[in-house]
RNA sequence: GGUCGGUUGGUCUAAUGGAAGUGACACAAGAUUUUCAUUCUUGUAAUGCGAGUUCGAUUCUCGCACCGACUACCA
């Protein structure tokens, strides 16, 4: 092995860091919190994809923070400029937001909703934050604990294939991380050939030793150690997430580190970074995947495959966000749906939400119990609400039904109401786009002229019908009277007066009163099944019921 | 190939070293309603497999199977 002075390569590498660690602590000091309060936060790429995954971290480290006067902050993993793409940033805080994820420090949007930074211990773009990831780096390579890998793509791509071959298990280790103990004339000499590096970290574990680690989701788990010499500073310069990961979540004194469980094999790793660095674990919340089925089996929601894991997939159907919310903490803590039973009325944050309850697998993601969520919330909701949040989804997702919708505000909220309130209200709709197949019908531009009447019944018995009902009829009757006169038409055709008395003996009757209010239910709203027919007549109104009768009378005699 | 994680009805889950549920979704049947949506009642349905420890294991241990993740100068 070659002796190395350290602190010589250390000035090579990083010739211009003048900074100390201690400086950096200086920066960036403690957090002047109450007892027991949690520091977390969300660190997304910024990919312009705004998925479930963010969603469930998010509200998990939401809760975490908030629920103990703790702090939540928002931090961009933008160390793959690749990947990046421009205004993701804002977008991800925009959709959050509507979530009831709202960061109190971090990247966040300033009045012209562009991105800036809120908050003492930014910048929170890491791709701002090199100089001070370079001052770590340095002091690791001082300390013999890291050092700089010249070796090519290709190269690198020739040790998996030997590798491969010897059935030996990947990575730069042993005989293959060839610049581990080179000396500094080789360095320099590299270096001033102008050839770029990648700073490693130099591993001094075997996966011969094993160590358990506690995970607050994982329980205790078994963890091998890390032998291999992962990158830690990129050839940009730029640290690759490990790196960042520790120095970030060290400096700004994350207490819980809550992320996907598809980090958990790294975890070795980042335990022997943070150890390498003198710095103190936060705890970890390693969450299981979102799953889907797929045929008979469950697989990870996907992002090519899955259009339910992007946001955006919400929003186009109109699901109230509120709703995605709460079928999200049924999955996060499985007590949250009794709760909700409990209060339907209570806000979210009055749960109380335990890391203990998550379950360590992953959730398939049920899109019909969602749908039954949401159908539930969305009853509760007032004519208003409603109103509001249709007259809002639809400018954006079907502007010609829009236009509809919000002609007459106080038409539009009326049929709203049928069937609202109460403590049984109608469910009949669990996203803003079914809104028009169940109230199109009110509006004449969507009514349908061509409705199908109930069989077994022919063109002149319903005319008939409908002539007799739309002679008697008055919108200002009681729902009493109005059926009383359906019963009239009904027993004026030899049908039954009541539904009983044609079940009773089926064979007297040619059909009952509920068959005359199908055919009037056919002719007013074009469909067989609607919501109650004496509110729905109430609210268009006589004329526009009569039109409606008229014209159909006029088609059915052909 | 290696490392790690996971496994209770179709799904989300509860519980426990001592009979696995007046839980939820979905599904089915019935009742209710002038239709639908509701609402009510009822029903179908589960501890992956094999050992070990134990009086007793779904629970603890081990092996296997299956599913998943990771194994990048992606995160």
């Amino acid at each position: 092995m070659t002796n190395i002075d350290y602190t010589q390569l250390a000035e090579i590498l990083f010739p211009n860091v003048k900074a100390t660690p201690e400086e950096m602590e200086a920066r960036f000091p403690a957090r002047d919190l109450p007892e027991g309060a949690c520091v977390s936060r969300l660190a997304p790429s910024p990919t312009g994809f705004v998925h479930l995954g963010n969603v469930v971290q998010g509200l998990t480290s939401e809760r975490i923070c908030h629920q103990t006067n703790g702090v939540l902050f928002l931090r961009i993993e933008d160390t793959d400029a690749k990947r990046e793409v421009p205004g993701a940033s804002e977008i991800l805080i925009e959709m959050l937001s509507h979530y009831g994820i709202i960061f109190d420090e971090g990247a966040a949007l300033n009045e012209e909703g562009k991105i800036c930074d809120k908050g003492n211990y930014g910048p929170y773009k890491q791709s701002q934050r090199a100089g001070i990831y370079h001052v770590f780096a340095k002091k690791l390579v001082q300390e013999g604990k890291a050092y700089p890998c010249f070796c090519t793509e290709d190269e690198l791509e020739q040790f998996r294939k030997e590798q491969e071959d010897e059935k030996a298990n990947f990575g730069y280790y042993g005989k293959w991380a060839k610049w581990r103990d080179r000396s500094i004339e080789d360095i320099k000499k590299e270096l001033d050939a102008g050839k770029e590096w990648v700073l490693r970290f130099r591993s001094t574990g075997s996966i011969e030793n094993k160590f358990k680690f506690d995970d607050l989701v994982k329980g205790t788990v078994d963890v091998t150690e890390n032998d291999i010499d992962h990158v830690l500073l990129k050839s940009d310069g730029i640290p690759t997430y490990h790196f960042a990961h520790a120095v970030d979540d060290h400096l700004m004194h994350t207490t819980h580190v809550v992320r996907g469980d598809e980090w958990l094999p790294s975890l070795p790793f980042h335990i022997q970074l943070f150890k390498a660095l003198g710095f103190k674990m936060p705890k970890y919340v390693h969450i299981g995947p979102l799953m889907k089925m797929d045929g008979t089996s469950k697989r990870k929601l996907s992002k090519r495959k899955d259009p339910e894991l992007a946001l955006s997939y919400y929003k186009q159907e109109g699901y109230p966000t509120e709703c995605v919310v709460d079928y999200i903490m049924t999955i996060l803590n499985s007590n949250y749906e009794d709760w909700r039973r409990a209060n339907p009325d209570a806000p979210m944050t009055d749960f109380k939400f335990s890391v203990k309850k998550m379950n360590p697998a992953g959730s398939l993601f049920d899109i019909a119990k969602l749908c039954d969520v949401s159908k539930n919330m969305i009853s509760r909701m007032s004519a208003e609400t409603v109103y509001n949040s249709v007259a809002e989804w639809s400018k954006e997702f079907d502007p010609e039904f829009n236009t509809e919708f919000t002609k007459d505000s106080e038409f539009t909220k009326a049929v709203l109401s049928i069937g609202r309130g109460g403590n049984k209200p109608r469910k009949d709709f669990a996203v803003w786009s079914e809104v028009k197949d169940y109230m199109g019908f009110m509006f004449d531009k969507y009514y349908n002229v061509e409705g199908t009447y109930p069989e077994n019944f022919d063109n002149d018995t319903i005319v008939s019908a409908l002539e007799k009902f739309a002679a008697t009829f008055d919108t200002s009757d009681e729902q009493n009277v109005w059926f009383d006169k359906m019963k009239d038409v009904a027993e004026s055709l030899g049908f039954a007066r009541e539904t009983k008395e044609y079940k009773a003996n089926p064979n007297a009757f040619p059909g009952h009163v509920g068959d005359i209010s199908a055919f009037v239910r056919v002719a007013v709203t074009g469909k067989q099944n609607s919501p109650d027919l004496y509110a729905v007549m109430s609210i268009l109104g006589k004329d526009s019921v009569n039109n409606r009768i008229k014209a159909q009378i006029e088609r059915l005699r052909g």
